[in-house]
DNA sequence: GCGGTGACTGACA
DNA sequence: CTGTCAGCCACCG
């Protein structure tokens, strides 16, 4: 029987779940890896962000499980990053942006969306 | 096949 | 709160 539908590759995946980030919002490399179907892959999504060529891809709304900067401070991505975010609304303190202690509920990564929550 | 490295994570002191 | 340790997966020499 032929597959209902054929599975995309796992890159595929996690870049449509980055671009599923609204903005104004931020996302972890581990959530973005469970959303995409790939638990323990933070590092993958990663390395995909570090290669990756799309400017449409919204990259700098990927921030760490603490929600801080994956970038070294002072660096040049870093500088990027948080200013992109800034540009749309989100509140980074310290290369820091306030994330929840933890939720494990697709439905919470909707509220990511609208800021000042 | 092996060890080192990295835009990571969670647990522990 | 910060810092350290071990676990994790993918890529490179």
């Amino acid at each position: 029987m032929a597959a209902l539908s054929a599975d995309p590759s796992p890159e595929t995946r996690i870049l449509s779940a980055i671009r599923a980030v609204p903005p104004g919002g931020v996302a972890g490399y581990g959530q973005i890896a469970r959303r995409a179907g790939l638990p323990g892959r933070a590092r993958l999504v990663a390395r995909l962000l570090a290669g990756n060529d799309d400017a449409t891809l919204p990259w700098h709304r990927i921030l760490r499980s603490d929600g801080r900067v994956a970038f070294p401070p002072g660096s040049r991505g870093f500088r990027e990053q948080v200013r992109r975010l800034r540009a749309e609304g989100v509140a980074v303190a310290n290369g820091r942006v306030r994330m929840p202690p933890r939720v494990d509920d697709d439905l919470d990564a909707a509220l990511w969306g609208p800021p000042g929550c």
